[in-house]
DNA sequence: ATCCCGAGGG
DNA sequence: CCCTCTGGAT
């Protein structure tokens, strides 16, 4: 990709979103790691609305780890995938208690061994919680990279992400992967793209394709 | 009918 | 690579 481009395409991105976070509410990594968790193929805002329970329910790994895995299932039931994550939840905490002593470990190797975490989830852990550079590709990242040109249609998703590291600044992962996201999630929808407002469109590969 | 900060299993 | 898991929002 031409640097111009891509320098318009950052700078845009700080137009839109200077203040683009992490919008899943949560106060300490383990929070954090199940929130993302729980946010598989449902959104950040659908995750927000089940956690307050949980989170006020179970608070260490052990609590997970000894918690009914039917109550939890209750608790999270709304936003899909329910048994699967919550039998995950019992599964990542008991190895939590196991072998590193309760905590969060702060690197994607060792978060990826957990049951339920894979390369997204531990990407976005070490990135928010424990400010590693790490470039998590969702669906949103994977889309506008997609549409943006940062990578191509039939990359998988660690080819976007390596695609991604090699063009970006590394200071500015962090905070650019939430930007990718809001652009996602509010502007370059998947059903609703707003082209006639984008000021990108020029360079999308999907221009005019969909409104 | 399609999508949402995916992961695990085949 | 594919499929399955799943409810809620649009």
């Amino acid at each position: 990709m031409i640097e111009k481009k891509q320098n318009r395409i950052l700078d845009e991105f700080d137009r839109l979103y200077p203040d683009a976070k992490c919008e899943l509410h949560y106060t300490t990594p383990l929070e954090l790691l199940i929130a993302v968790l729980l946010s598989a193929q449902t959104t950040d805002a659908s995750v927000n609305k089940v956690t307050p329970e949980l989170f006020k329910k179970y608070h260490s790994a052990s609590d997970y780890r000894d918690a009914n895995q039917e109550d939890i299932e209750q608790l999270i039931r709304r936003i899909g995938l329910y048994r699967n994550k919550a039998r995950s939840i019992k599964k990542m905490a008991a190895m939590l208690c196991e072998k590193y002593d309760g905590e969060v470990p702060q690197s994607i190797n060792e978060l990826i061994t957990l049951p339920g975490v894979g390369r997204k989830t531990a990407s976005v852990v070490v990135g928010e919680a424990f400010y590693v550079p790490s470039v998590p590709v969702d669906t949103h990242v994977e889309r506008v990279s997609k549409r943006l040109g940062f990578a191509k249609n039939e990359d998988s998703v660690l080819t976007v992400e390596k695609k991604l590291k090699r063009t970006l600044p590394r200071e500015r992962w962090n905070k650019l992967h939430h930007q990718f996201i809001f652009f996602g999630r509010y502007f370059c929808k998947a059903q609703s793209p707003r082209c006639k407002e984008c000021q990108l469109v020029d360079l999308c590969k999907e221009k005019n394709k969909k409104l």
